[in-house]
RNA sequence: GGAGGGGUAGCGAAGAGGCUAAACGCGGUUGACUGUAAAUCAAUUCCUUCGGGUUCGGCAGUUCGAAUCUGCCCCCCUCCA
């Protein structure tokens, strides 16, 4: 790895926290962590533009190796100068592994150790996944950040499941290391264990024998408790060192955002702000909205007083329901819009908290004024 | 004037003696969604003090039992004069 290329800088921890601000070099510019990074699976953050994205202050963006595999195809990203120059990004880019659709399309696929193999969500093609080929398809996706094939494994599992999954996943994770060349792109590793602390522990510390370039918490926001969630990120992250990024993976609720950074989580990702915008739920100051609620019909007011998002700064709660209802397209790139710009901009916050050592009373401020327990 | 067809819950539309407070779709209301098989899915939608009550254009019948059968009446549509 060329570090001129890619490199973690860690500018400041929060005294009163675990809360750490820095600098997240990479080929397509330097970005501040902690960070939000919305979910693009196809090379496209549904309803929303490259540039209004970026202009709205996101850094890094995801896109998902077995969606673009199985269409266009890596070659033909490859072939349109690589995922960010194809969609017309400036910002970085990773790409998730597949290791999530091993969970997702547990259905669909079988594993060994050899790898995976999926029957095709879209034709039922018979497709193999090992983790030499996932590198492969992801070094030509050609991401900022290739994310090591993993097994994303369910909650609840046995003991013995998620150890033999663990022992495989790191096995995987070695076998993609060394057939990973491409200078210009890091490699992430994906601490699993499930919620077991030993697995946990023992995953972590081979990952960083291996010496990636920064490390992911997986297997985590699948359905489990919050609590149990809280353990996984506690057991792993305090064995990994504190000089390459942490990115805890699916997670976008905004406790689970704000307690990941108190914990030392520099990276975050999930589909949650524009899954529930399109089914029409905003995040806001003052907790969550549903749009679709008949009590908005008449209400003249913007989705979020204290947000000055293009939605909120030009358009009413009524008008986003009307369009919610008229199932006007427009309107879930507004509701979009605004969950994106809302994360970003609370992240934006946590890091000027963060290097002013006040990320605790942030966060209970935040919390508090939100109200729902759940986070949402 | 003649000949047909039809009136079922907010709308559309099944049902043709009991298993029907009545399929299904739309509309309405509410909820879920966390490394996107998700612009998706689920619940609910006559009234109710949850015991029950009142329904299938209206009235009167047949029947142990009627949205379903009979008679009359009222509306709507098509065709012919």
């Amino acid at each position: 790895m060329n570090k001129k290329t890619f490199y973690y800088e860690l500018k400041h921890v929060d005294k009163n926290s675990g809360a750490r601000y820095g600098i997240l070099h990479t080929p397509h510019g330097d970005y501040e962590t902690p960070m939000f990074m919305p979910v693009g699976t196809l090379a496209s953050v549904k309803t929303l533009s490259p540039e209004e994205l970026y202009e709205m202050g996101s850094q890094i963006i995801l896109a998902n190796t077995y969606h673009l595999h199985l269409r266009p195809g890596e070659d033909i990203v490859a072939k349109g100068g690589g995922v960010q120059k194809f969609m017309n990004y400036k910002g970085a880019m990773l790409t998730d592994s597949g290791g999530f659709q091993v969970f997702s399309l547990a259905k669909k696929r079988g594993i060994s150790e050899e790898g995976v193999t999926f029957k095709s969500h879209l034709n039922g093609d018979k497709i193999f996944f090992s983790p030499e080929k996932v590198i492969e398809i992801e070094q030509k996706i050609g991401a900022d950040i290739a994310m090591s094939f993993d097994e994303c494994i369910p909650y609840p599992a046995t003991y013995q499941y998620v150890k033999d999954s663990t022992l495989r996943t790191l096995r995987w994770a070695k076998r993609g290391k060394d057939v990973h060349t491409r200078q210009d792109q890091a490699l992430f590793g994906i601490v699993q264990g499930g919620e077991y602390e030993e697995l946990r522990k023992y995953c972590a510390q081979e990952l960083v024998k291996m010496d990636f370039d920064g490390y992911a918490i997986g297997g985590t926001s699948i359905g489990e408790p919050k609590d149990v969630c809280y353990k996984m990120i506690d057991y792993a992250i305090k064995y990994l060192p504190s000089d390459k990024p942490r990115y805890l993976m699916g997670v976008g609720s905004l406790d689970y955002i704000l307690i990941g950074i108190e914990k030392g989580i520099d990276m975050m990702d999930c589909v949650l702000p524009t899954r529930i915008a399109r089914h029409g739920t905003l995040m806001t100051h003052k907790g969550r909205i549903n749009i679709k609620n008949s009590k908005f019909k008449e209400d003249f007011t913007p989705l979020d007083e204290e947000c000055n998002c293009y939605t909120c700064k030009n358009y009413t709660k009524a008008y986003l329901r009307h369009l919610y209802v008229a199932d006007e397209a427009f309107g879930k790139r507004l509701l979009s819009i605004h969950n994106v710009h809302f994360l970003l901009e609370i992240t934006k916050k946590a890091r000027e908290a963060i290097k002013e050592d006040r990320f605790n009373e942030f966060k209970e401020e935040v919390l508090k004024k939100y109200g729902d327990e759940r986070g949402f």
